[in-house]
DNA sequence: GTAGTGAGTAAAGCGGGTTGACTCACCTGT
DNA sequence: ACAGGTGAGTCAACCCGCTTTACTCACTAC
């Protein structure tokens, strides 16, 4: 017990697959769901157009992608029916992309799915203020986009 | 102070940030040290290797990869001088795949940084406790492999 | 010997991004 | 009024790292 290989284990791996494995369970359950078409970098999207949409740029500067890279995301959740493209409120060429009720459903499950998830592992207070400080120490206030990293 | 946003975030987030956060640290002062040509997956061979070496097939299996992406790898970690294709000593088509000293004089310094890290961030025994039960409590005894995630 | 097994390799394909070039709507200065 | 600049969006080409498919070859068992 005292020599359990994961006491010498590098702190960077222990966070890799501690996230690693967590993000994995939670993809296996929003994919049970029935939601098996969409990919982690999806539920960011939906997190950043929820409250009133945005501009593929915004977008694509939120996820930290290229501009185009977001445009063929935003296409590929146009055709399955997750976002539509309307016409910006500010004009100009700007499209302003926002959700369908299709993906305020998701929003509604996959939220369910990570309380239900968190809520197994037992108490993870400490767990989160320890994560909380490291993050603090090395991003200061303004967090980075979180990268699609899988 | 009571409403950070990090508070309200996911664990899941918390997780995926922490990891990055800290592997972009660990790979910006790696490369830095003048291992630029190195990615992660490169130290994840070479923590394999490092014993008495392994055959690709091997390679693939703890790396979670085809073997012709482990063969691939090794291809390019022996055209940059890390590691050579000996004749395996149980014979048959096997090459044991060994490291050079190059490739031990990188593990010396990627040590060294991931604990010049690790101890940059104050104390992180509680977080290590912590990370360890998580991942206990997801995967039990058998650890999988920690994929490219970046 | 002949058939099977398993390591290694070669080639093509693919997913998800980037780079570069372009169009078009709207400023802005003169 | 209109010439030039600016920024959003999009098309096309490419790239990287991995997978899939198909094979070659060394050895083993019958």
């Amino acid at each position: 017990m005292t020599d359990d290989p994961l006491a010498s284990t590098e702190l960077t791996f222990l966070l890799g697959m501690g996230f690693q494995l967590v993000l994995g369970e939670f993809v296996a359950r929003v994919s049970a769901a029935g939601y098996a078409d969409l990919r982690p970098v999806h539920g960011a999207v939906f997190q950043a157009l929820k409250r009133s949409g945005a501009t593929s740029s915004e977008l694509a500067a939120t996820l930290g992608v290229t501009k185009q890279a977001a445009g063929q995301i935003v296409d590929e959740l146009e055709r399955k029916g997750y976002v539509r493209r309307e016409p910006h409120p500010e004009g100009g060429r700007r499209k302003l992309v926002v959700l369908t009720p299709a993906a305020h459903r998701h929003l509604e499950v996959a939220g369910r799915i990570l309380h239900e998830l968190e809520a197994s592992l037992g108490d993870v207070s400490v767990l989160r203020a320890e994560l909380t400080r490291l993050i603090r120490s090395l991003a200061g206030e303004t967090l980075p986009a979180l990268r699609p990293v899988w």
